[in-house]
DNA sequence: CGCGCTGTTGAAACTTGTCAAAGTTTGTGG
DNA sequence: CCACAAACTTTGACAAGTTTCAACAGCGCG
């Protein structure tokens, strides 16, 4: 039964939780690294989580001691001030990371939530410090990962500091449907797994003026809102409209 | 004349630019290095830059090669859109690092300039992180110095994304006041490098609103303005006002 | 010494927030 | 599986805050 040993080793290898069987690591942290240099990374990133919609991954304040990979699902940041402020500060896709803002101060820095039923790769941070002391390329695409985020949040206070309400939607959606379309989606057809509110406090509005520019792209045949889900009809305009030049 | 060598040496050990015997030590990147550790990362930031007030250290779209300790002046970081947008990403001062936006795209990504006479300190970047294979105290150190920045980033979001204008303001004014602090400057009395509008590109003000704020708080005695010259007279009065809760 | 850049101030216009009411969807428990 | 409550969304009218436009003052640099 040779045959039998061949199926049982090749489900074997399907189930194993391993970056290297994971079709996200051209997106996340692997990328770039030989296969052997892969398996070691596998044996870090041992440690599934799940976690249930709604559910926190981490809270501020809570001691920091390793990083996520979201393997599946959706997440949003938020940071909380003692005087009740509360600004969500992204919405995390799989193949991203979660957890960087606490290195700094060895306590995470903000709430990371799941915003539908996920599933995320603990990567332990000494571990991860180790390795790429020994693993160049992991090193380099490590600190390329960071400084990205460093560059997408200038995008974030560009979008806070210089755009109106409407072009602030729109660059959201276009950025959204980007995402998606890197991870295999549809560019044009999607849902928002968060609400309006959280869209406005992302944005620097609040929720009804999210509304709102939703009810103005689709009467303008931007889009079609159905509650949650999303058909971009009209990308050209969207672009156009969010390099309108607000305020 | 054992003497007179002792008195050579010592004056060649103050003149030579190295991380081992600078001020900012305790700030900047070599925090919490060993003095053999120290040594080795001087001889990586041989070379020092010095940048007339209004010149670029660098340009979105240059060749990313390495980062910069700023020694002594004053920064500004700002991007420019395809669509003329531009937007102030951030202030710097001594002891800080400038560049880690270009990692990540080989890139710099937005402009640096000096807002007054500075000197910086070149970090060959292939160079650092070859050291901080090495050298795990600084490996770790530099870790948390990009985490930082991205907490700092988030809490521009939040000003920008839940704060009135002259939230804003007094945000920024006690934040400048706790760096010059840090610095060993007055906590309560500076001179402001940047011009009104720069203030209000980074805050997402026009710099009339800016000006504005700055005569309100003068009016109630939160601070006395001459131009660029501030005079902090009540800082739990700003603390207060930061506060109180905008829109 | 004057020109230009920077800063201040006022009035009007515009954008977004606030408050309120009603409609819709989702989730839960009977 | 239905009913009901809670959460979320939409829409309107009005208020508030910020920008825009404009005029003028002051400082600093050449």
């Amino acid at each position: 039964m040779p045959a039998r040993n061949v199926t049982a080793k090749i489900s074997l290898e399907v189930i194993k939780t391993a970056c290297s069987n994971c079709n996200l690591r051209e997106l996340c942290l692997p990328l770039g690294l030989e296969p052997t240099e892969l398996e070691r990374l596998d044996d870090l990133v041992s440690t599934r989580r799940r976690v249930k919609r709604g559910e926190h991954l981490y809270r501020a304040s809570q001691p920091f001691d390793a990083i996520y990979a979201i393997r599946s699902g959706f997440f949003k940041t938020d940071v909380l001030t003692e005087d009740g402020r509360d600004q969500v500060t992204g919405f995390q896709m799989a193949g991203e990371l979660l957890g960087l803002d606490g290195i700094g101060t060895e306590f995470h820095t903000c709430n990371a939530v799941a915003l539908e039923d996920s599933e995320v790769c603990t990567i332990p941070f000494p571990q991860l410090e180790g390795l790429s002391r020994e693993i160049h390329t992991l090193q380099h695409h490590f600190h390329k990962v960071m400084s990205r985020e460093i560059v997408r949040d200038h995008g974030v206070m560009m979008l806070l500091g210089t755009m109106r309400a409407e072009e602030r939607l729109a660059a959201f959606l276009l950025n959204l449907s980007q995402r998606f379309t890197a991870r295999g989606y549809s560019p044009a057809e999607f849902y928002l797994r968060m609400t309006r509110e959280e869209i406005g406090s992302y944005l620097g509005l609040k929720l009804e003026t999210v509304s709102r520019a939703f009810s103005r792209f689709q009467e303008e045949g931007l889009i079609a809102v159905q509650q949650k889900h999303i058909r971009i009809l009209d990308t050209p305009g969207l672009k156009r409209l969010m390099a309108q030049q607000g305020r």
